[in-house]
DNA sequence: AGCAACGTGCTATTTTTTTAGCATAAAGGT
DNA sequence: ACCTTTATGCTAAAAAAATAGCACGTTGCT
């Protein structure tokens, strides 16, 4: 698999893409509604027309409307934007971002949650023999 | 506890802040060399200065020499990433993030760790009830 | 048909970021 | 004592990012 070059976006382009992450696809409008301080709609569409051309966004055209949707596939931002988190701040532990992740005041995970997990650790727990 | 008004640093400041976090403190000469593409030394010496005007990062003088550190303690830094990411790539829930976790081809988990994570869970059940 | 509302494409301008360069000071070797 | 090395502080310039503005096209009233 060829490691892009890694791409380093500016500030509101990385705010962009977390907004296309989190909604998974929206309009300009809504990419400008969303983002912190929003800036004039112009600038929007022009963040996002250098960001297609970077190879970052991609669009659909539903109806006459642009849609707007991150070209790599959730599934691996997601890895890659852990796998970043977790070398950056719990050296590379795994372990110590889930410790990070139980105990988050804003987690408030249920019981059910928990026992998912729970689950999830003994299958890993298998895989490995 | 005041909410910062969310800083929103630049590509080369959140570099820095990174490495900054990854190392826990650094000589301007020492965050030059981690930085990619590494830039001059006077630019990585300018972008500390801002960065420590902007409150994000303090300096200790050891001997003659500066070191620099993050002036956000790095166990608040820690959960304000992982919310952050959680929230942007995982809907919000902590679950799925760990799911991520566990079957990331890059944690290589040795039995030992599974076995604290999967303690860590059962306390966490306990401080439910 | 004419007009308003809303969208796009593109360009020019302003602002911020990023960088290099020079002046100066302390430390250490010779 | 003098030179070299390695710091820092600051300023100015180059490059990139962020923004506003205008021209134009489509849709849907009225």
């Amino acid at each position: 698999m060829a490691k892009q070059p890694f791409v380093h976006l500016s500030r509101r382009e990385r705010q962009i893409m977390d907004i296309l992450y989190r909604r998974g696809r929206a309009t300009a409008a809504e990419v400008r509604e969303a983002m912190p301080e929003s800036p004039g709609y112009s600038a929007v569409r022009a963040m996002l027309r250098v960001l297609e051309q970077k190879g970052q966004v991609k669009h659909e055209e539903k109806g006459l409307r642009y849609v707007f949707l991150p070209r790599t596939p959730p599934d691996q931002a997601k890895r890659s934007a852990l796998a970043h988190l977790v070398d950056t701040f719990f050296n590379g532990s795994a372990e110590q971002a889930v410790a990070a992740l139980l105990d988050a005041p804003a987690a408030k995970l249920s019981p059910e949650e928990l026992d998912r997990m729970a689950a999830l650790i003994e299958n890993a727990r298998k895989e490995e023999r």
